[in-house]
DNA sequence: TCAAGATGTAACTAAAATAGTTACATATAA
DNA sequence: TTATATGTAACTATTTTAGTTACATCTTGA
């Protein structure tokens, strides 16, 4: 399963896009997320490093980089990922057997397509959608 | 991350797939996939409560019961799942923000899009595929 | 200039998920 | 009736996830 981080850095972004001119600090994230402040600037520091957004040392709130039309769910999902890969695959099995030998490859092979399949629908949702969605309540 | 038990599980299957006049005991899985029989048996239980295979306390060895063209890695990968979303939200977001308590129903709506995606490639794939891909190794 | 308040980050803790192991009940069949 | 298999509960170890504490550093207004 894909953690919460995900859903968290969205939140960020959302609370970010949609005050452009108010200053959210990362403790005033933490409290809508409702969580502590350095969990919402470990996020932020590596949306920071995917070039989603900008923030200073000392001066209090982010700037969004790109314009929501423009940021994909997949840019975030993959600013977060430290293992690209969706799918585990279990280690070391018996290379004397047959098919212990292969199943790594051909998994492999496989789980690429699923996870491509994914990636590919994430590519299509953008921050605005959810703005927008979120509009509509 | 979606853990190795699905990678297990197709392992398991193929052993028994390509070995149908043989004894596959959890023993010898075990020492295909390279872990424990009681980790075998733990999934093959959750196989047989799926109606792909069957059993029986005493008697060695498993049989399947579908033609592996009409065992999809979906089909599989739901024999596993306890908890059916692939994505984790975080709970409790302040309900006096505006965003926090809508993000919630909306990102369920995003994620529940990306994992039909996912689920739709791996109806796709069958066990026959991957025995398949195994033979051309 | 310096104090208040912000970001950045390392180090630690707690809880949950994951994988593996031990032990044993129960069924089968030679 | 004994050897061998599945089924399963209970326990342990490891890793991941999330949260917390502590503090260095930067910015800015008084």
């Amino acid at each position: 399963m894909i953690n919460t981080k995900l859903s968290v850095a969205i939140h960020i972004l959302t609370l970010i896009a949609t005050n452009p001119h108010d200053r959210i600090t990362s403790d005033f994230i933490a409290k809508s997320v409702n969580t502590n402040p350095v969990v919402i600037r470990r996020i932020s520091g590596q949306l920071k490093q995917a070039g989603l957004i900008s923030s200073q040392a000392g001066k209090p709130g982010f700037t969004l980089l790109k314009a929501p039309s423009q940021i994909t769910i997949l840019t975030v999902y993959q600013a977060l990922q430290t293992n690209e890969d969706l799918f585990l695959i279990h280690q070391d099995p018996n290379p004397n057997c047959w098919i212990g030998k292969n199943i790594q490859s051909v998994l492999d092979t496989t789980y690429k397509q699923a996870q491509s399949a994914l990636e590919k629908e994430l590519a299509q949702q953008t921050l605005a959608n959810i703005i927008e969605q979120l509009a509509t309540h």
